[in-house]
DNA sequence: AATGAAATGTAGCCTTGGTTACAAATTAAA
DNA sequence: TTTAATTTGTAACCAAGGCTACATTTCATT
């Protein structure tokens, strides 16, 4: 049965399509985190450092290190040794993005009933799987009553 | 070093919290996905096979036979040199747990006016991410109407 | 039963994201 | 200004999850 179409499996290839985008989604999420990160710490306390960030990521600095330098080899920030991390354009963009991601997600998650930490919690996993059209549906739903 | 909290940043602790478990979620979806898999191609064909898991989830041969390898490894499935794949009972409680979840986040989000195929699309993403509360949430929601 | 195709397994490599241990730079205090 | 603490950087390791290339097994067909 080489090439008789005969399984009884549900569409592969999109389920396929399906994985792949979960997949990627993955590796995006890692960069609004610590875009996100670099946002807010730069707004409380005017500059965000590497220390800061690796408390509130619940990481090593080591690890912190590694990940901005991919971050700036992406383009989303600018780093010099033993200085500030500064967010480019685009990594400021995302970052901005992102947050009103999150804060629809959780906006969303406490109209349905869900308490705070719950929303928070949820949300923070949420967000970054919620497409466009998505979005716009919680947001429908959020002014519509 | 210690015990010194003056940060105006918010909790970072928490935070960090918020992240961890996001993380490990995340190395939880793909032995959800596979267990998954492996029931609906049980149920489908008699049997589920390396080959169509790889076809199925979008990667290689050799990617699912080292996943399985840990899946094996983490008592999920039993498998054999060239010999079809089976899930342990803890596999199989696994795999139902996630395709209910799975069905009511797609069912809640097509409750949202939200495409079968972005629903499909969002829903793959966002299960791993939904707790318990969260879902019964959308439960709730979905009898209500 | 022999042979060729398809399925499965293995070796070895890559990237990401995590770690500890140690080195160097910066900052704060004496 | 020297010194001590803190922050940042680097080296070297680990596991997960991808890959290609090649070897082996199984299966179908003649």
């Amino acid at each position: 049965m080489s090439n008789a179409a005969k399984k009884a499996v549900p569409h592969p290839v999109q389920q396929a399509e399906r994985f792949r985008r979960s997949r990627h989604d993955r590796s995006v999420e890692l960069a609004q985190d610590y875009v996100e990160a670099i946002a807010d710490l730069t707004l409380a306390q005017g500059e965000a450092r590497v220390t800061d960030l690796a408390r509130r990521l619940g990481v090593t600095h080591v690890t912190v290190n590694r990940t901005l330098a991919r971050l700036q080899r992406d383009g989303l920030v600018n780093t010099r040794p033993y200085r500030a991390i500064f967010l480019t354009d685009t990594g400021g963009k995302l970052a901005e993005e992102s947050k009103r991601r999150h804060q629809t997600v959780v906006a969303f998650l406490r109209s349905l009933g869900i308490s705070e930490k719950i929303s928070e919690l949820d949300a923070e996993g949420i967000e970054h799987h919620v497409s466009p059209e998505t979005l716009a549906a919680f947001e429908r739903r959020l002014k519509k009553r």
